[in-house]
DNA sequence: CGGGATCCCTTGCGATACTG
DNA sequence: CAGTATCGCAAGGGATCCCG
């Protein structure tokens, strides 16, 4: 019912999030990506995209060049999201030095 | 830097969000955690609640009675969150059908 | 350049049993 | 009631090599 749970599984992903960061400043190539979300290795890289793909959240335009070029771009639908995992973001930033004195404290504690 | 990846693996593990849910309504004890996000096992549920507790988002109350019981409250910092997850989940349930065609159209394709 | 295929290790997680 | 301990499987994901 609350499909959040598919939701996580989709987005919750090791990588998919530094993918969609990644391609929200327009088209960016494979190789880009690589760079740009390392150290991921080139496995999940594809695997992730594909998944992204099948999501209706990623396009993949593949130019018939040699060497190949292939793009990826967000959807409508992905920039949607954006903006949601960008409330988040926000939280991140402003909880960030919290959670981490939450766990030193909770280490402390426990040691 | 952009810890959004520390976030991710925080939230994102398969049970924090429904227990975080189950806790909004106030403090929540284990047992009916335990009814609230079934299926979860009780391991996972014991795991979850550290990690959550630990991170300053989930606060634990022993009272010391026989038969012993305790409680999980939200921290300040955890209803922020859920304002921003609010905003995921309105995401998901808006686009929940276009995901789902999305990955007919892709499926049939590949099939 | 942009992948697919294979190998293998690590981690998550469920099942089960035991305890204060 | 609210956990902890141990086992074991299956998925996630890295390394490496190969291909159009």
């Amino acid at each position: 019912m609350c499909s959040f749970e598919d939701l996580v599984d989709r987005v919750g992903s090791k990588w998919s999030v530094g993918i969609l960061l990644a391609a929200a400043g327009g088209p960016i190539r494979f190789g880009e990506l690589e760079r740009a979300v390392a150290p991921i290795s080139r496995r999940m890289l594809t695997l992730t995209l594909r998944n992204l793909e099948r999501d209706g959240l990623l396009v993949r335009t593949a130019y018939p060049t040699v060497p190949p070029r292939v793009e990826y771009s967000l959807t409508p639908m992905a920039f949607e999201l954006q903006a949601a995992l960008a409330a988040l973001a926000s939280w991140a930033r402003r909880h960030q030095a919290d959670v981490a004195a939450a766990r030193l404290r909770y280490d402390g504690r426990t040691a």
